[in-house]
DNA sequence: ACAATACGAGACTGTCAAGTTCCGGAACTG
DNA sequence: CAGTTCCGGAACTTGACAGTCTCGTATTGT
């Protein structure tokens, strides 16, 4: 019987090639809605395991799916990562009700909501678990996790800027850089919280005083 | 022939048993000048594949090493990397020559060598690669790689501090913080060298002003 | 000389996960 | 209803790697 599976299966790639597609519209549709919980499930392991930990029977048991249904959508586990990335900085974030309370000390501060340091301390679990997917796929490296952050906080500084705030020779883009540099090594290397107490003494000690004063009295150089 | 030589093993673990330590001083001594050699072709291997990209043949293969000589001396992959980054993490520093050029800013310059850069963007691949590593090992969560610098810095700006350059009220440590996690995010996120017209931005629009006005009026504070 | 151990090289084994295939059943189309 | 494609679940195939063992050789103490 293999023979005539193999007759069959031989003819139906012919047919492909003749006809590209034969049927499209036959039998029972793909349900859509199952992606972005496979998804959601990719980024909980991922974040619990990395990429080398992760199995697709993982995923698959999270999300309560078949690894065929999952082989179906994706042509292999990098592709499916590489897809559950996008998913996971995709933006939901509302740049029309920006904080607004007249300091950009206080707009800063007003950004740190519990949620999202939640949200970003998983963001940086999978960030370190991804290293040898990196390795291998050096073409998407990825730098957009905290792409979204830094928008809103140039956002913020270029407002004080312009309302007189800070010096308009302030670097915002190097301060926008300390920010999300200092969240990532703390989350990273020192595991620990990016809470609002170590914040607030980035911004006072840090970023306040570098905005306000950019030139120091450049005295010594030579 | 194999009843012969499971009789003779088991005669020799029950020996083991019995006299703990039967001979110690026969046979061909071990070359210990083979385990620096072990170690760095890890290091090698590690930041070139990461610890899930690293295997035991391939270590083997770049340190010309036997696998047996190998778990004769490390009883698991586990263990060989994690001596593999004691021995990457050990002070090769001399903290007696720091440099003293008599500004706080040429000190902070001098520190960083085109060999240090180099040697450091290695150990920052390798720190990549270990997501899963620590995963498994969180016991040794390892902040310790960026340690000696931050101390030389520390030292740097006490000096600078005590001579009256900085302000006695600057929170040093948050500026070796900065220093090196900007490094450590440049090198891991966004894949960008260290360089010296980046870290000399850093000083002057970051650090120097941060480190010279602390407090720079706490006015709209409530 | 001899016994014991180390060495590099490589064969061998057991485990684990990626990817494939099959099952019984459900949903859609004509 | 009949044919087709989907679904979750699970068995299966295949390849890779950790860890063990064997072989021929080199080095050491007795």
């Amino acid at each position: 019987m293999n023979e005539i599976n193999n007759e069959e299966s031989v003819g139906s790639k012919l047919a492909d090639k003749v006809a590209e597609k034969p049927a499209k519209t036959l039998g029972r549709k793909r349900d859509h809605t199952r992606d972005a919980e496979i998804l959601e499930a990719t980024i909980d392991i991922l974040a619990e395991a990395g990429f080398d930990g992760m199995t697709m029977d993982m995923v698959a048991a999270r999300a309560k799916a078949g690894k065929a249904t999952m082989y179906r959508r994706w042509s292999s586990k990098a592709e499916l990562v590489r897809d559950a990335l996008t998913w996971m900085n995709r933006n939901h974030l509302e740049l029309d009700l920006l904080p607004d309370t007249g300091t950009l000390r206080n707009d800063l501060l007003a950004l740190l909501k519990p949620q999202s340091i939640e949200e970003g301390e998983r963001k940086l679990r999978v960030l370190a678990g991804l290293g040898s997917f990196f390795s291998q796929n050096p073409e998407l490296v990825n730098g957009g996790i905290f792409e979204p952050w830094a928008v809103v906080n140039s956002e913020l500084m270029h407002r004080a800027a312009s309302r007189g705030e800070i010096s308009t020779q302030a670097d915002i883009e190097m301060a926008c850089q300390v920010i999300t540099s200092m969240a990532s090594y703390r989350g990273l290397v020192q595991r620990k919280t990016f809470d609002k107490h170590f914040y607030t003494s980035l911004i006072d000690v840090v970023l306040l005083p570098a905005l306000k004063n950019p030139i120091t009295s450049p005295n010594e150089m030579e």
